[in-house]
Formats: C-alpha cells, sequence, structure tokens
DNA sequence: AAACTTACTGAACACTGTTCAGTAAAACAA
DNA sequence: TTGTTTTACTGAACAGTGTTCAGTAAGTTT
C-alpha cells in the first residue's frame, strides 16, 4: 500500500507545485499575461502536463481564486469576534476594501474575471465550489440581519441591504482596480483614505 | 482639390465601416470572441488594413467606448431635465442601471474591460478622450452638489457622495454582469427588481 | 510617360490554449 | 526475473490570436 500513498502523495505534490507557481506568477504579472506555457516554464515540465492535473486553464485559475477567498474568509475571522452587529458591519467593510488594496489581482480574479465562474459552471452538480463565496455573502447577510433586528439600521430586508452594501463597497474597489478612477486625478493614497471615508458615510447613512 | 476631399471621404468610409463592423461582433459575441481577424474578414480585407485606421486593438475598443458613453449621456439628458436634484438624481441612477442591464457588453467595455483605458493613457497629451467618462461623472456630481445645497441630503461632500453613489451602482450592476449573484440563485427579473430596489433604498438613506 | 505615393495584402513572427500519439519508467502479475 | 500493463510525461500538431513588413497594384503627381 506505500506504494499508493507515495503516488498519490507525488500527485498531490505536483498539483501544489502547479500551483504555487501558477499562484507566483499570476500575483507578479496578473491575469492577463499568465500563460500555461509560462506556467510549465517554471516548474520545467511541459504544458500538456498541466492537463494531466487540471482540466484546464480556468479550472487552475478557480483553485487559485479559492485560495483568495480562504485569504479573505480568514481575515474577516476578526470582524466575526465583534459583537455589536453595527460595528461588525463597519468592520467586515473595512477589511474587505484593505483586502483588495492590499491583494488587487486576488480580488480581480475572485469578482472580477469570468474565468473561475466557468470552471464552476462546469462542476454543475458540486455545490461545494460555490460554497467559499457564499460563506463571505453568509457572513454579511447575517450581520445585516442582527442589526435590522437590534433596530440599528434603517432598513427592513436583510438581503436588499446586504446587496446594497456588498454592491457599494464592491463598487468603491472595483472602479479602482479596473483604473476608472483616473477621471478624478487623485493619488493613491488620497483614493485609499476617500474609499474609507465613503465607507464610513454609507454605514453612517445606514444607522437608524 | 475634389480628389484629396474625395481620399478623406473614403478614409472616413473606411474607418465607419471597420468600427461598425467591429461594433456589430462585439455586441454579438463580446469582448473577448471578437478578433480582428473576424472583423477583417466580416469587411472582406486583410487583417493588416485595420492598422492602416487604428493603432492597435485597444485603439479600436476604445472607439467603441466612446460610442457607448454618447450613448449613456444620450440617456442621461432625460434626467437632465428634471429640476428637483434629488428626484435627478434617482433618475440618474435608474438610467445608469437600466443602460447597464439593455447594454450589458457596452457597460462591459466602458467600466470594466481594460482595453479602452489602455488607449487613452497612449494620447497622453489628448484630454479629449476622457471627456466622455467626465461628462457623465460631473452630471452626477452637479446633481449631487445642488442636493447638498439644498439640504435634500445628509452628506456634506460633494465627492465623497458621488463616489459612494456611483460605486454603489456599478457595484450592483457589474456584480451582475459578471456573473457574481449566481451565489443568491435568483430568475433575470427577481435581480432586476432588487438592483432597482437597492437603489431606491439608497437614494432613501441619502435623503435628509 | 515616368516617378512617386497610397492602400492593401500574404506571409511571417511570436504568442496562446488544448489535444494526441508515442515513449520511458514504474508498477503489477506470473 | 520477465513479460505485460499502467502511468506520467513529452514533442508536435492544431487552431487560433495581435501585430508587423516587404511587396505590389492602382492612383496621383510631375
Amino acid at each position: 500500500m506505500g506504494i499508493a500513498e507515495r503516488k498519490g502523495r507525488d500527485k498531490q505534490e505536483m498539483y501544489d507545485k502547479i500551483l504555487r507557481a501558477a499562484t507566483y506568477m499570476f500575483l507578479e504579472d496578473g491575469y492577463e499575461k499568465t500563460s500555461l506555457r509560462s506556467i510549465a516554464e517554471k516548474i520545467e515540465y511541459s504544458p500538456a502536463t498541466i492537463y494531466l492535473y487540471f482540466k484546464d486553464k480556468d479550472e487552475l485559475f478557480c483553485a487559485i481564486h479559492d485560495i483568495g477567498f480562504q485569504m479573505l474568509l480568514k481575515e474577516m475571522e476578526a470582524a466575526g469576534k465583534i459583537k455589536n452587529p453595527l460595528k461588525r458591519l463597519h468592520e467586515i467593510g473595512k477589511i474587505y476594501i484593505e483586502f483588495a488594496l492590499k491583494n488587487p489581482e486576488y480580488y480581480d480574479l475572485m469578482f472580477i474575471i469570468r474565468a473561475p465562474i466557468n470552471a464552476m459552471r462546469e462542476k454543475q452538480g458540486d455545490q461545494n465550489c460555490w460554497e467559499l463565496g457564499q460563506a463571505t455573502f453568509m457572513l454579511l447577510m447575517q450581520t445585516v440581519t442582527e442589526c435590522i433586528e437590534q433596530k440599528l439600521i434603517k432598513s427592513k430586508d436583510p438581503v436588499v441591504a446586504s446587496m446594497y452594501t456588498w454592491s457599494a463597497v464592491h463598487g468603491l474597489v472595483s472602479l479602482k482596480i479596473r483604473d476608472r478612477y483616473e477621471v478624478m486625478n487623485l493619488t493613491d493614497e488620497q483614493l485609499r483614505k476617500m474609499l474609507l471615508q465613503s465607507l464610513d458615510e454609507l454605514i453612517g447613512l445606514m444607522k437608524a
């Protein structure tokens, strides 16, 4: 049985090796400039080898997408410990914005680029692949629900309130990541302050 | 002088021909699946011909991006006529959302895809290319400023308020266009209603 | 009519994602 | 130990992409 175990370990190690190289290059050069050929070259294998471990490029990037969500969820743990749901909501927003500013490539892959979504759709029956995104959304939803129950915010519908909260914050960071604030001519630091100030203001508006 | 005029017209017609074919195929198949070779085939010229009229693919799509903004600005004219700035703000939001839902490919190109931004950056001195985006933002900014002046909304800083308003609405539609609402399992109609309801709620929160 | 310019092209270049027949090495069975 | 089967990997091919360039035919100018 030792041979089968060793082969299983070898397989997992190879999978991880490809994933690490891909992640490294993706963070370095961005999605558009990370090719399977360049990843293969980095690990000193043929491009065809990658297809023994991943169905296609989309599936490989889906795995990186999942790493990004695990990172985000880990950061969200801190917010999860805050008792006051309104403070928690605010903290969730801040962590989300800081995560996006610190990890723009991950954020892009998690919330904008279509590749991981394509890969998840192909695994129709596999509900697991959506669970990371759902976990993040559930934390927000739960927090918003508690805010509503304790009458800390004006909104009554938790789904709608979760939606515009997420959208607002996503809009803030995604317009930055896709370079659409250039019309405003701000430095990075000015922009960062403005994003956090916008969040503050939004939370202020939501407050009952 | 007739020859020079005729050659100028010919050049403009060729430019328009390429742009129309590109726009048609882009709206039909989306950005990812619209290649210069396929555009060239449609107009029955060689791919190399396109480079006589456009610097590269990014510049061609920048021209389509501009058409999208012209369309959006035209739709915004209706909102421009509303005297009450808060009602106008609400209408601007609605028009923005409806535009995105009706023209997802244009919206994607205008606010998410990097190609047009790359092309505009290359024309550093040419401030004209940013003016369409700025015009849209200026209408929002002006409306928000009037709301603040007339104490119709709580916010005091027009830049911040414009920013989170734009971001919120952009977030709503861009998460849809990039298929990130699938975690929520909603039909298109349910989603559309929810987007508009979120906008209503946001405006409600903003109200003084 | 000769010379020059312009608009266009086919082919090339360098790259991409993906597949497949072939092969060497590992594992298995006798 | 040997023969057979399986596995992991590869080089090459396929079909496609954006972009450039030397060559050419037609139009324009002298």
